[in-house]
DNA sequence: CTGAAAGCGCTTACAG
DNA sequence: CTGAAAGCGCTTACAG
């Protein structure tokens, strides 16, 4: 049999003692790059495993300073353009040797969410989740916590930002479609407050307008499936309804399909192109076969991870604002211009 | 102008400083409970906010013992119920004053991230991926560290479980499509070594010998969208094709009906019937319309949430292992049975 | 390379 | 109710 298991943690010295040396060198066994003899570290290591010891992450965080914890801000999980972000970030982040500490916020209490985050020592904050006050920016500057919004951008806040370009996607999209014979088109916005909303609308107008068209009627969905519901339902109940619809983002168009196939019994896109944006994985299912615009080929999560990585490695937080090039993906859900 | 803002951390000393008392005032101000009086109180929260005080959630945890973090580990985020899980779950503990600190797993590296884990001295563990090594589940144990697996369990491990009644929920499934006048019935597994796809396909047996009937084929879909597709493509590539199918888990399902409807050209559920299992949003996206069973609905979330709280919190840890009712939601992927 | 000692920012008995 | 002091488990100069 070996030793009696401790019902308590193991520490650092409890490992010392056991291997008849100094505290300082059985951390330094765990620190790497700290000096130590192989002698030595070999029968620390022997020590520690009989003993099951694992350094204590938060000791070492608040000696060092150093927590490795990176707060992410979130709101729904429902669309899945952030679970698949939140995992593809989680994993580089863990592969540089932090983690993630996940923070679900409920509309409104953005700040205390933040001041909540600020108690752990995180050393790095994504915002995936409306926008930072401009009090806390100041608190996280002055802290030295790089904070980056993550698929939107607040102009005069210190915090950095990666997008996509929002606004050429929009271009995009309106010279798709108006390539392909639609001359009544529809826009289901988002969140009128986002930024990425309003840069896709300010995109699909200034699109429509190098074609000479205007948009023919605008609607708001707020990024909820119901909520886009519920404008597709306005859209389309007018006697001259819409050849064609631009949903600001894909879990939006999902919604807006269904509602024009099953509740009005048109065909996709025989009778109606729709559009979406973000390419999530359900935009290639064949149940929806959705022409969107990319956002995740273009690198938003490694400029993400790099931008923060590299300040909190330099310790060096100046704003940056990342646009990544937007691609359209063309897919079934809307009329083809001639000759593509 | 007020006091010039440091570059580094405020402490509570600081605050004791700046408000002319000691630390352990400050400290108990900031001790919901403790005991300071009215005046002293406001002095110190005038002198906090002053200073932009937060306490260090790091620093509290080592002296106390007590993190507040919950670790999560999933492994994949693209099957929409783990994210709405991980939503649900963050929420609820978020409420009850705990943090969720995120690991994405990578395929067979458990144990390493349990180990990792563990130095950041979390309270509780909620495994919804893969299941506890022998090991760990001892290792976890001993300290005293509550483990629940979700949606998964291991009869020989300490570690607590919550799972619906997968058994039940295959017989529902078996049941429903038998008395739909189905004969050749089909079924996509999920992994085979998982107890959820083990559970549903005995149940699903069961429940087709009952009516004397056994499965038409089996394939493997491995819990993947791309193995789904491909197990569908062998299923329905034989002349005697089924004229349904059980699906391990509704993400498969959504791959099996584009196969089915987009490649083999048959019409769900005129065809070939359809059911999966979760009841994912996606289920009643009018795009699939899948007859499924639920499996939020339940309380998997409340149940997880509550025997962590509570193990963690009466520090009495002890295996527990809900299993709670499963719900067959009827849609339109399955013809009825008659009279239904 | 190694050890004794200081200190990270807190909580919590212990006296008063 | 309040303060001085010990201590949580580490890292990291500082001597040797």
């Amino acid at each position: 049999m070996t030793d009696e298991t401790p019902t308590t943690p193991v520490t650092s010295a409890d490992v010392a003692r056991h291997a008849n040396v100094s505290q300082s060198a059985v951390s330094r066994t765990f620190t790497p790059g700290a000096s130590v003899s192989p002698k030595m570290r070999e029968k620390i290591l022997k020590a520690a495993a009989e003993l099951g010891y694992r350094p204590n992450a938060l000791a070492r965080a608040m000696i060092s300073g150093r927590s490795r914890l990176i707060a992410m801000l979130v709101a729904y999980l429902d669309n899945q353009f952030y679970p698949l972000m939140l995992e593809q970030l989680s994993r580089k982040l863990q592969a540089s040797g932090y983690q993630v500490l996940l923070f679900m916020t409920e509309p409104g209490d953005q700040d205390e969410v933040v001041s909540r985050i600020l108690q752990y020592q995180v050393e790095g904050i994504v915002m995936a989740t409306a926008t930072l006050s401009s009090e806390l920016a100041r608190e996280c500057a002055r802290t030295g916590i790089p904070v980056v919004m993550f698929n939107r951008y607040v102009a005069t806040s210190p915090a950095s930002s990666v997008t996509s370009d929002n606004i050429e996607g929009g271009r995009l999209v309106a010279d798709f479609l108006v390539r392909g014979g639609h001359e009544r088109i529809g826009f289901v916005a988002g969140a009128e407050d986002s930024s990425t909303n309003r840069d896709r609308e300010a995109g699909f107008y200034k699109g429509l307008a190098e074609h000479g068209q205007t948009v023919f009627e605008r609607v708001i969905g707020g990024y909820t499936f119901e909520g886009a519901g519920d404008a597709a339902r306005r859209l389309f109940s007018r006697p001259d309804r819409p050849d064609a619809v631009f949903v600001a983002n894909d879990h939006m168009a999902f919604s807006v399909m269904d509602v024009i196939r099953a509740e009005f019994g048109l065909r996709v896109p025989e009778d109606v192109s729709v559009v979406g944006y973000d390419d999530v994985p359900q935009a290639s299912w064949k149940g929806y076969d959705l022409t969107t615009v990319s956002q995740f080929g273009a690198g938003m999560i490694d400029t993400t991870a790099t931008i923060l990585l590299e300040q909190i490695e330099t310790a060096a937080v100046r704003k940056r604002a990342a646009v990544l090039p937007a691609k359209l993906i063309v897919r079934g859900s809307a009329r083809l211009p001639q000759g593509q």
